[in-house]
RNA sequence: GGAUAGAUGGCCGAGUGGCUUAAGGCGCAUGCUUGGAAAGCCUGUAAACGGUUCGCCCGUUUCGAGGGUUCGAAUCCCUCUCUAUCCGCCA
Protein backbone atom coordinates (compact mmCIF):
# COMPACT_ATOMS: atom_id res chain seq x y z
CA UNK A 1 0.00 0.00 0.00
CA UNK A 2 1.48 3.48 -0.71
CA UNK A 3 1.26 6.17 1.78
CA UNK A 4 -2.08 8.38 0.49
CA UNK A 5 -0.02 11.63 1.30
CA UNK A 6 2.95 11.03 -1.03
CA UNK A 7 0.28 10.58 -3.80
CA UNK A 8 -1.38 13.73 -3.12
CA UNK A 9 1.60 15.48 -2.63
CA UNK A 10 3.83 14.14 -5.17
CA UNK A 11 1.51 13.01 -7.68
CA UNK A 12 3.28 13.08 -10.72
CA UNK A 13 6.54 11.44 -9.70
CA UNK A 14 4.05 8.28 -8.45
CA UNK A 15 2.13 8.28 -11.56
CA UNK A 16 5.57 8.08 -13.12
CA UNK A 17 6.85 5.44 -11.30
CA UNK A 18 3.65 3.66 -11.78
CA UNK A 19 4.09 3.90 -15.49
CA UNK A 20 7.50 2.88 -15.66
CA UNK A 21 6.72 -0.17 -14.00
CA UNK A 22 4.44 -0.79 -16.82
CA UNK A 23 1.09 -0.44 -14.92
CA UNK A 24 -1.70 2.34 -16.25
CA UNK A 25 -1.31 5.49 -13.92
CA UNK A 26 -4.91 6.33 -14.59
CA UNK A 27 -5.15 4.95 -10.97
CA UNK A 28 -3.49 7.05 -9.44
CA UNK A 29 -5.99 9.75 -11.01
CA UNK A 30 -8.45 7.58 -9.55
CA UNK A 31 -7.46 7.72 -6.58
CA UNK A 32 -6.93 11.41 -5.72
CA UNK A 33 -10.48 11.98 -7.08
CA UNK A 34 -11.97 9.41 -4.57
CA UNK A 35 -9.44 10.95 -2.14
CA UNK A 36 -11.08 14.10 -2.71
CA UNK A 37 -14.18 13.18 -2.53
CA UNK A 38 -13.58 11.06 0.66
CA UNK A 39 -12.15 13.84 2.62
CA UNK A 40 -15.26 15.97 1.41
CA UNK A 41 -17.37 13.49 3.13
CA UNK A 42 -15.51 13.49 6.11
CA UNK A 43 -16.15 17.00 7.11
CA UNK A 44 -19.63 16.77 6.35
CA UNK A 45 -20.44 14.43 8.48
CA UNK A 46 -18.12 15.52 11.05
CA UNK A 47 -19.60 18.72 11.05
CA UNK A 48 -22.86 17.42 11.39
CA UNK A 49 -21.32 15.18 14.31
CA UNK A 50 -19.89 18.08 16.05
CA UNK A 51 -23.29 19.35 16.12
CA UNK A 52 -25.22 16.52 17.52
CA UNK A 53 -22.52 15.61 20.32
CA UNK A 54 -23.37 19.52 21.71
CA UNK A 55 -26.94 19.10 21.19
CA UNK A 56 -27.14 16.02 23.19
CA UNK A 57 -24.93 17.23 25.79
CA UNK A 58 -27.55 20.22 26.17
CA UNK A 59 -30.48 17.45 25.94
CA UNK A 60 -28.78 15.35 28.63
CA UNK A 61 -28.41 18.69 30.84
CA UNK A 62 -32.13 19.57 30.32
CA UNK A 63 -33.18 15.35 31.69
CA UNK A 64 -30.98 16.13 34.71
CA UNK A 65 -32.80 19.73 35.28
CA UNK A 66 -35.95 17.50 34.53
CA UNK A 67 -36.77 20.37 31.74
CA UNK A 68 -38.39 19.20 28.72
CA UNK A 69 -36.16 18.24 25.76
CA UNK A 70 -38.97 17.24 23.16
CA UNK A 71 -38.36 20.26 20.48
CA UNK A 72 -34.38 19.68 20.85
CA UNK A 73 -34.76 15.86 19.91
CA UNK A 74 -36.88 16.49 17.46
CA UNK A 75 -34.66 18.36 16.00
CA UNK A 76 -31.74 15.99 16.03
CA UNK A 77 -33.97 13.68 14.29
CA UNK A 78 -33.09 14.39 11.08
CA UNK A 79 -30.15 15.47 11.65
CA UNK A 80 -29.42 11.59 13.37
CA UNK A 81 -30.94 10.61 9.58
CA UNK A 82 -28.75 13.01 7.45
CA UNK A 83 -25.59 11.82 9.13
CA UNK A 84 -26.49 8.09 8.68
CA UNK A 85 -26.99 8.80 4.56
CA UNK A 86 -23.20 10.52 4.39
CA UNK A 87 -22.08 7.77 6.38
CA UNK A 88 -23.28 5.52 3.94
CA UNK A 89 -21.87 7.22 0.74
CA UNK A 90 -18.47 7.71 3.12
CA UNK A 91 -18.31 4.09 3.38
CA UNK A 92 -18.84 3.33 -0.24
CA UNK A 93 -16.43 5.73 -1.16
CA UNK A 94 -13.79 4.73 1.31
CA UNK A 95 -14.43 0.53 0.06
CA UNK A 96 -13.67 1.89 -3.91
CA UNK A 97 -10.99 3.91 -2.65
CA UNK A 98 -9.50 1.03 -0.56
CA UNK A 99 -10.01 -1.09 -3.27
CA UNK A 100 -7.72 0.62 -5.56
CA UNK A 101 -5.34 1.49 -2.87
CA UNK A 102 -4.67 -2.32 -2.49
CA UNK A 103 -4.23 -2.65 -6.05
CA UNK A 104 -1.25 -0.53 -6.83
CA UNK A 105 1.99 -1.70 -6.99
CA UNK A 106 4.95 -0.59 -4.66
CA UNK A 107 7.07 2.45 -5.76
CA UNK A 108 10.22 1.11 -7.50
CA UNK A 109 13.60 2.42 -6.21
CA UNK A 110 15.33 4.60 -8.78
CA UNK A 111 18.60 2.09 -9.08
CA UNK A 112 15.53 -0.49 -10.95
CA UNK A 113 16.63 -1.08 -14.64
CA UNK A 114 13.74 -0.20 -17.00
CA UNK A 115 13.19 -3.22 -18.67
CA UNK A 116 10.10 -5.33 -20.43
CA UNK A 117 10.77 -8.72 -18.78
CA UNK A 118 13.35 -10.86 -17.33
CA UNK A 119 15.92 -10.69 -20.77
CA UNK A 120 16.42 -6.94 -19.50
CA UNK A 121 17.85 -8.16 -15.58
CA UNK A 122 21.07 -6.75 -14.99
CA UNK A 123 23.52 -8.75 -14.54
CA UNK A 124 25.39 -7.81 -11.13
CA UNK A 125 27.81 -10.33 -10.05
CA UNK A 126 28.78 -13.65 -11.28
CA UNK A 127 30.57 -16.41 -8.78
CA UNK A 128 32.24 -19.66 -10.05
CA UNK A 129 32.66 -21.01 -13.16
CA UNK A 130 30.24 -23.87 -14.98
CA UNK A 131 32.38 -27.09 -14.96
CA UNK A 132 33.71 -28.77 -18.55
CA UNK A 133 31.76 -32.35 -18.51
CA UNK A 134 33.70 -35.06 -20.59
CA UNK A 135 30.48 -37.11 -21.04
CA UNK A 136 27.51 -36.21 -21.71
CA UNK A 137 25.42 -34.51 -18.95
CA UNK A 138 22.17 -35.96 -18.09
CA UNK A 139 19.16 -33.69 -16.55
CA UNK A 140 18.38 -34.35 -12.52
CA UNK A 141 15.01 -35.52 -13.43
CA UNK A 142 16.93 -38.15 -15.33
CA UNK A 143 19.52 -38.68 -12.52
CA UNK A 144 16.62 -38.61 -9.92
CA UNK A 145 14.94 -41.42 -11.55
CA UNK A 146 17.74 -43.64 -12.19
CA UNK A 147 19.19 -43.11 -8.52
CA UNK A 148 15.69 -43.78 -7.19
CA UNK A 149 16.01 -40.82 -5.31
CA UNK A 150 12.48 -39.21 -6.20
CA UNK A 151 9.19 -40.43 -7.95
CA UNK A 152 7.03 -37.88 -9.67
CA UNK A 153 4.76 -41.08 -11.90
CA UNK A 154 3.34 -42.15 -8.40
CA UNK A 155 2.97 -38.75 -7.29
CA UNK A 156 1.20 -37.59 -10.40
CA UNK A 157 -1.00 -40.61 -9.35
CA UNK A 158 -1.45 -39.61 -5.94
CA UNK A 159 -1.44 -35.95 -6.27
CA UNK A 160 -0.81 -35.00 -9.97
CA UNK A 161 1.23 -33.23 -12.05
CA UNK A 162 3.77 -30.70 -10.65
CA UNK A 163 4.25 -32.93 -7.21
CA UNK A 164 7.06 -35.52 -6.23
CA UNK A 165 7.91 -37.86 -3.91
CA UNK A 166 11.04 -37.81 -2.57
CA UNK A 167 12.34 -41.66 -1.95
CA UNK A 168 15.94 -42.78 0.25
CA UNK A 169 18.50 -40.60 -1.03
CA UNK A 170 16.49 -38.03 -2.44
CA UNK A 171 14.35 -37.34 0.48
CA UNK A 172 17.04 -37.53 3.06
CA UNK A 173 19.61 -34.84 0.66
CA UNK A 174 16.67 -32.35 1.07
CA UNK A 175 16.40 -33.30 5.09
CA UNK A 176 20.36 -32.13 4.47
CA UNK A 177 19.75 -29.38 2.62
CA UNK A 178 17.39 -27.77 4.52
CA UNK A 179 18.98 -28.57 8.15
CA UNK A 180 22.38 -27.00 6.75
CA UNK A 181 20.71 -23.60 5.30
CA UNK A 182 19.08 -23.12 8.86
CA UNK A 183 22.48 -23.80 10.51
CA UNK A 184 24.03 -21.11 8.33
CA UNK A 185 21.10 -18.45 8.82
CA UNK A 186 21.13 -19.08 12.28
CA UNK A 187 24.77 -18.51 12.79
CA UNK A 188 24.16 -14.97 11.00
CA UNK A 189 21.77 -14.32 13.37
CA UNK A 190 18.28 -15.48 12.30
CA UNK A 191 16.14 -16.35 14.73
CA UNK A 192 14.64 -20.12 13.31
CA UNK A 193 10.93 -20.57 13.15
CA UNK A 194 8.30 -23.07 12.62
CA UNK A 195 5.24 -21.31 10.86
CA UNK A 196 1.80 -22.15 10.17
CA UNK A 197 1.78 -23.14 6.12
CA UNK A 198 -2.18 -21.58 6.40
CA UNK A 199 -3.29 -18.70 6.95
CA UNK A 200 -6.22 -16.13 6.82
CA UNK A 201 -6.74 -14.13 4.11
CA UNK A 202 -5.85 -11.16 6.03
CA UNK A 203 -2.48 -12.41 6.09
CA UNK A 204 -2.18 -12.43 2.72
CA UNK A 205 -3.43 -8.93 1.95
CA UNK A 206 -0.52 -7.98 4.49
CA UNK A 207 2.10 -9.22 2.53
CA UNK A 208 0.28 -8.65 -0.40
CA UNK A 209 -0.84 -11.91 -2.38
CA UNK A 210 -4.19 -10.69 -2.10
CA UNK A 211 -6.63 -9.19 -3.64
CA UNK A 212 -4.73 -9.40 -6.88
CA UNK A 213 -3.00 -12.69 -6.73
CA UNK A 214 -5.75 -15.05 -5.77
CA UNK A 215 -5.70 -17.23 -8.37
CA UNK A 216 -1.99 -17.85 -7.83
CA UNK A 217 -2.97 -19.39 -4.29
CA UNK A 218 -4.38 -22.93 -2.85
CA UNK A 219 -7.59 -21.72 -1.15
CA UNK A 220 -9.23 -24.20 1.59
CA UNK A 221 -12.92 -25.17 0.56
CA UNK A 222 -15.25 -23.34 2.64
CA UNK A 223 -12.86 -21.34 4.68
CA UNK A 224 -11.22 -18.00 3.94
CA UNK A 225 -8.09 -19.51 4.52
CA UNK A 226 -5.16 -20.15 1.94
CA UNK A 227 -1.78 -22.24 2.03
CA UNK A 228 1.16 -20.00 1.47
CA UNK A 229 3.14 -19.71 -1.07
CA UNK A 230 5.98 -19.05 0.69
CA UNK A 231 7.10 -18.49 4.47
CA UNK A 232 7.34 -14.90 3.53
CA UNK A 233 3.99 -14.38 4.95
CA UNK A 234 3.97 -16.29 8.04
CA UNK A 235 6.89 -14.13 8.93
CA UNK A 236 6.38 -10.78 8.04
CA UNK A 237 3.04 -11.05 9.61
CA UNK A 238 4.22 -12.12 13.10
CA UNK A 239 4.40 -8.60 14.21
CA UNK A 240 1.04 -7.68 12.36
CA UNK A 241 -0.77 -5.12 14.11
CA UNK A 242 2.27 -4.72 16.27
CA UNK A 243 4.19 -1.35 17.60
CA UNK A 244 7.80 -2.51 18.03
CA UNK A 245 10.83 -0.47 20.41
CA UNK A 246 13.12 1.03 18.09
CA UNK A 247 15.91 -0.77 19.96
CA UNK A 248 14.33 -4.25 18.97
CA UNK A 249 15.18 -3.78 15.44
CA UNK A 250 16.01 -5.23 12.93
CA UNK A 251 14.26 -8.54 13.52
CA UNK A 252 15.55 -11.44 12.01
CA UNK A 253 13.55 -14.80 11.09
CA UNK A 254 14.53 -17.68 9.33
CA UNK A 255 12.21 -20.64 8.52
CA UNK A 256 11.47 -23.78 6.46
CA UNK A 257 8.60 -24.19 5.19
CA UNK A 258 6.51 -26.32 2.20
CA UNK A 259 5.33 -23.82 -0.62
CA UNK A 260 2.24 -24.15 -1.96
CA UNK A 261 1.51 -22.81 -5.48
CA UNK A 262 -0.94 -22.85 -7.90
CA UNK A 263 1.07 -21.87 -10.81
CA UNK A 264 -1.90 -20.80 -13.26
CA UNK A 265 -0.83 -19.86 -16.58
CA UNK A 266 2.64 -21.51 -16.12
CA UNK A 267 1.49 -24.30 -18.04
CA UNK A 268 4.37 -26.28 -20.80
CA UNK A 269 6.91 -24.69 -18.59
CA UNK A 270 9.68 -26.52 -16.48
CA UNK A 271 7.32 -29.51 -16.72
CA UNK A 272 10.28 -32.14 -16.07
CA UNK A 273 11.96 -32.71 -12.30
CA UNK A 274 12.06 -29.98 -9.46
CA UNK A 275 12.12 -26.56 -10.93
CA UNK A 276 8.46 -25.85 -10.75
CA UNK A 277 5.89 -27.95 -8.37
CA UNK A 278 2.75 -27.32 -6.41
CA UNK A 279 4.50 -27.71 -3.62
CA UNK A 280 8.19 -27.59 -2.96
CA UNK A 281 10.24 -26.81 0.48
CA UNK A 282 11.72 -23.41 0.73
CA UNK A 283 14.35 -21.74 3.61
CA UNK A 284 13.12 -17.83 3.95
CA UNK A 285 14.88 -15.20 5.74
CA UNK A 286 12.77 -12.12 6.55
CA UNK A 287 14.08 -8.96 7.92
CA UNK A 288 12.16 -5.92 10.05
CA UNK A 289 14.22 -3.25 9.83
CA UNK A 290 14.40 0.13 10.51
CA UNK A 291 13.48 2.55 7.17
CA UNK A 292 16.97 3.93 7.48
CA UNK A 293 18.91 0.55 7.25
CA UNK A 294 16.72 -1.39 4.61
CA UNK A 295 18.88 -0.79 1.71
CA UNK A 296 21.64 -2.17 3.69
CA UNK A 297 19.85 -4.81 4.58
CA UNK A 298 18.84 -5.87 1.07
CA UNK A 299 22.82 -6.22 0.48
CA UNK A 300 23.55 -8.09 3.57
CA UNK A 301 20.91 -10.66 2.66
CA UNK A 302 21.73 -10.80 -0.71
CA UNK A 303 25.02 -11.93 0.00
CA UNK A 304 23.84 -14.33 2.71
CA UNK A 305 21.32 -16.24 0.23
CA UNK A 306 24.96 -16.08 -1.98
CA UNK A 307 26.39 -17.69 0.74
CA UNK A 308 24.52 -20.94 0.49
CA UNK A 309 25.59 -21.38 -3.06
CA UNK A 310 29.60 -20.64 -2.31
CA UNK A 311 29.39 -23.09 0.68
CA UNK A 312 28.18 -25.52 -2.06
CA UNK A 313 30.50 -24.57 -4.62
CA UNK A 314 27.93 -23.93 -7.68
CA UNK A 315 28.71 -21.41 -9.80
CA UNK A 316 25.46 -18.59 -10.17
CA UNK A 317 25.15 -15.00 -10.76
CA UNK A 318 22.91 -12.47 -9.19
CA UNK A 319 21.18 -9.99 -10.94
CA UNK A 320 19.14 -6.82 -10.70
CA UNK A 321 15.16 -6.97 -11.64
CA UNK A 322 14.19 -4.30 -14.19
CA UNK A 323 10.47 -2.95 -14.02
CA UNK A 324 9.23 -5.36 -16.37
CA UNK A 325 10.06 -8.30 -14.08
CA UNK A 326 9.74 -7.13 -10.46
CA UNK A 327 7.06 -8.21 -7.88
CA UNK A 328 4.33 -6.36 -6.71
CA UNK A 329 5.60 -5.46 -3.40
CA UNK A 330 8.86 -4.95 -4.04
CA UNK A 331 10.72 -1.59 -4.33
CA UNK A 332 14.10 -3.22 -5.70
CA UNK A 333 14.74 -7.27 -6.41
CA UNK A 334 17.82 -9.13 -6.63
CA UNK A 335 17.41 -12.93 -8.02
CA UNK A 336 20.66 -15.18 -7.32
CA UNK A 337 20.48 -17.80 -10.20
CA UNK A 338 22.16 -20.88 -9.85
CA UNK A 339 23.88 -22.90 -12.96
CA UNK A 340 22.17 -25.92 -14.26
CA UNK A 341 24.02 -27.54 -16.60
CA UNK A 342 20.63 -29.34 -17.98
CA UNK A 343 19.12 -25.90 -18.96
CA UNK A 344 22.56 -24.42 -19.96
CA UNK A 345 21.52 -21.50 -18.57
CA UNK A 346 21.06 -19.67 -15.40
CA UNK A 347 17.88 -20.66 -13.25
CA UNK A 348 16.32 -18.34 -10.29
CA UNK A 349 17.01 -20.11 -7.25
CA UNK A 350 16.36 -17.26 -4.40
CA UNK A 351 14.62 -13.53 -4.98
CA UNK A 352 15.36 -11.36 -2.14
CA UNK A 353 13.01 -7.81 -1.86
CA UNK A 354 13.29 -4.72 -0.31
CA UNK A 355 9.57 -4.32 0.25
CA UNK A 356 10.33 -0.45 2.08
CA UNK A 357 6.78 0.23 4.16
CA UNK A 358 4.56 -1.11 1.42
CA UNK A 359 3.66 -4.22 3.49
CA UNK A 360 4.17 -3.11 7.05
CA UNK A 361 0.87 -0.70 6.37
CA UNK A 362 -1.23 -3.34 4.70
CA UNK A 363 0.42 -5.55 7.80
CA UNK A 364 0.22 -2.16 10.27
CA UNK A 365 3.83 -2.95 11.71
CA UNK A 366 5.07 0.17 13.13
CA UNK A 367 7.93 1.06 15.08
CA UNK A 368 9.26 3.57 18.39
CA UNK A 369 12.53 4.92 17.76
CA UNK A 370 12.04 6.12 21.45
CA UNK A 371 9.05 6.42 24.18
CA UNK A 372 8.23 9.60 23.12
CA UNK A 373 8.53 9.23 19.73
CA UNK A 374 5.41 8.95 16.93
CA UNK A 375 4.81 5.15 15.91
CA UNK A 376 6.03 5.19 12.27
CA UNK A 377 5.79 1.45 9.95
CA UNK A 378 9.20 -0.38 9.68
CA UNK A 379 10.39 -1.53 6.21
CA UNK A 380 10.54 -5.52 5.49
CA UNK A 381 12.70 -7.47 3.47
CA UNK A 382 12.73 -11.29 2.43
CA UNK A 383 14.54 -13.39 0.46
CA UNK A 384 15.00 -17.16 -0.32
CA UNK A 385 18.00 -18.93 1.39
CA UNK A 386 17.20 -21.18 -0.64
CA UNK A 387 14.37 -22.71 -2.59
CA UNK A 388 15.04 -26.32 -1.94
CA UNK A 389 14.10 -28.62 -4.37
CA UNK A 390 16.06 -26.64 -7.28
CA UNK A 391 19.40 -26.47 -4.62
CA UNK A 392 18.70 -30.48 -4.86
CA UNK A 393 18.78 -30.34 -8.53
CA UNK A 394 21.58 -27.86 -8.96
CA UNK A 395 23.52 -30.30 -6.49
CA UNK A 396 22.69 -33.35 -8.67
CA UNK A 397 23.17 -31.77 -12.22
CA UNK A 398 26.41 -30.09 -10.99
CA UNK A 399 28.13 -32.54 -9.07
CA UNK A 400 27.42 -35.42 -11.25
CA UNK A 401 29.71 -38.05 -12.25
CA UNK A 402 30.08 -40.36 -15.53
CA UNK A 403 29.49 -43.65 -13.83
CA UNK A 404 25.57 -41.73 -12.81
CA UNK A 405 26.62 -41.37 -9.34
CA UNK A 406 26.91 -38.07 -7.57
CA UNK A 407 29.35 -36.71 -5.55
CA UNK A 408 28.00 -34.62 -2.20
CA UNK A 409 29.30 -31.66 -1.81
CA UNK A 410 31.85 -31.63 1.01
CA UNK A 411 29.75 -29.36 3.54
CA UNK A 412 27.07 -31.42 3.39
CA UNK A 413 28.75 -34.44 4.46
CA UNK A 414 28.03 -33.93 8.12
CA UNK A 415 24.42 -33.64 7.15
CA UNK A 416 24.04 -36.93 5.80
CA UNK A 417 25.93 -38.84 7.99
CA UNK A 418 28.97 -38.90 6.31
CA UNK A 419 27.89 -40.42 3.01
CA UNK A 420 29.87 -38.87 0.71
CA UNK A 421 28.55 -40.27 -2.96
CA UNK A 422 24.55 -40.62 -3.85
CA UNK A 423 24.08 -43.99 -5.74
CA UNK A 424 21.49 -46.08 -6.32
CA UNK A 425 21.07 -48.18 -2.88
C1' G B 1 -18.21 -30.51 17.46
C1' G B 2 -21.07 -29.42 22.54
C1' A B 3 -21.35 -26.43 27.23
C1' U B 4 -20.03 -22.30 30.24
C1' A B 5 -17.48 -17.68 31.20
C1' G B 6 -15.15 -13.72 29.11
C1' A B 7 -12.98 -9.64 25.53
C1' U B 8 -12.59 -1.97 28.40
C1' G B 9 -6.21 2.47 27.59
C1' G B 10 1.14 0.05 28.07
C1' C B 11 -0.86 -3.37 32.30
C1' C B 12 -4.74 -4.44 36.20
C1' G B 13 -9.61 -3.04 36.77
C1' A B 14 -14.68 -0.07 37.63
C1' G B 15 -18.63 1.06 34.67
C1' U B 16 -26.59 -2.01 32.65
C1' G B 17 -28.83 4.50 28.18
C1' G B 18 -27.15 11.23 29.19
C1' C B 19 -23.61 13.58 35.77
C1' U B 20 -17.67 8.93 31.91
C1' U B 21 -14.44 14.64 27.51
C1' A B 22 -13.71 5.81 30.46
C1' A B 23 -13.45 6.05 37.77
C1' G B 24 -9.39 4.04 40.55
C1' G B 25 -4.73 1.65 40.73
C1' C B 26 0.04 0.05 38.54
C1' G B 27 3.75 1.42 35.21
C1' C B 28 6.20 5.42 32.70
C1' A B 29 7.78 10.79 32.22
C1' U B 30 8.52 15.96 34.10
C1' G B 31 8.81 18.76 38.46
C1' C B 32 8.80 19.69 43.96
C1' U B 33 11.31 17.75 48.24
C1' U B 34 16.81 15.71 49.34
C1' G B 35 23.77 16.15 50.19
C1' G B 36 21.97 11.94 47.15
C1' A B 37 18.17 8.35 47.10
C1' A B 38 13.60 6.04 48.92
C1' A B 39 8.89 7.57 50.46
C1' G B 40 5.47 11.46 49.70
C1' C B 41 3.33 15.20 46.68
C1' C B 42 2.30 18.01 41.70
C1' U B 43 1.48 17.64 36.63
C1' G B 44 1.25 14.72 32.45
C1' U B 45 0.57 10.00 30.03
C1' A B 46 -3.02 6.46 23.16
C1' A B 47 -3.91 5.86 18.05
C1' A B 48 -6.20 6.83 13.34
C1' C B 49 -8.54 10.24 10.22
C1' G B 50 -9.96 15.29 8.76
C1' G B 51 -9.14 20.57 9.21
C1' U B 52 -5.40 24.00 10.07
C1' U B 53 -4.03 31.26 10.61
C1' C B 54 0.28 24.95 10.62
C1' G B 55 0.50 26.48 17.50
C1' C B 56 2.24 22.02 22.56
C1' C B 57 -4.66 24.26 18.01
C1' C B 58 -9.76 22.49 16.65
C1' G B 59 -13.02 18.49 15.20
C1' U B 60 -14.41 13.26 14.43
C1' U B 61 -13.76 8.22 15.50
C1' U B 62 -11.94 4.11 18.43
C1' C B 63 -14.27 0.05 25.09
C1' G B 64 -12.93 -7.65 20.26
C1' A B 65 -15.39 -6.96 14.84
C1' G B 66 -19.73 -5.80 11.96
C1' G B 67 -24.88 -4.52 11.79
C1' G B 68 -29.38 -2.58 14.47
C1' U B 69 -32.57 0.31 18.20
C1' U B 70 -32.25 5.62 20.00
C1' C B 71 -32.12 12.64 19.79
C1' G B 72 -27.93 10.07 22.29
C1' A B 73 -24.74 3.32 23.12
C1' A B 74 -18.79 0.76 26.61
C1' U B 75 -23.93 0.08 28.47
C1' C B 76 -29.88 -2.59 25.02
C1' C B 77 -30.72 -6.22 20.53
C1' C B 78 -28.66 -9.42 16.38
C1' U B 79 -24.53 -11.79 13.78
C1' C B 80 -19.51 -13.03 13.80
C1' U B 81 -14.36 -13.57 15.65
C1' C B 82 -11.10 -14.67 19.38
C1' U B 83 -9.60 -16.31 24.46
C1' A B 84 -10.17 -19.43 28.93
C1' U B 85 -12.19 -23.81 31.27
C1' C B 86 -14.79 -28.49 30.93
C1' C B 87 -16.66 -32.57 27.75
C1' G B 88 -16.10 -35.22 23.05
C1' C B 89 -12.57 -36.40 19.17
C1' C B 90 -7.53 -36.68 17.92
C1' A B 91 -1.26 -36.57 16.51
Amino acid sequence: MLDIKRIRQETEDVKARVAKRGDDASVIDEIINLDEKRRELIQQTEALKSKRNKASEEIAQKKRNKENADDAIQAMRDVGEEISAIDQQLNETEAAFKDKMSRVANLIHDDVPVGKDDTENVEVRKTGTPREFDFDVKAHWDILDDLEMADFERAARVSGARFVFLTGEGARLERALMNFMLDVHGKNGYREMMTPQIVKSEAMFGTGQLPKFEEDLFKIDGEAMYTIPTSEVTLTNFHREETLSGDALPKKFTAQTACFRSEAGSAGRDTRGLIRLHQFNKVEMVRIEHPDHSWGALEEMTEHAENILNLLEIPHRTVLLCTGDIGFGSAKTYDVEVWLPSYNDYKEISSISNMTDFQARRANIKFKQDKDAKPKFVHTLNGSGLAVGRTMAAIIENYQNEDGTVTVPEVLVPYLGGTKVLKKL
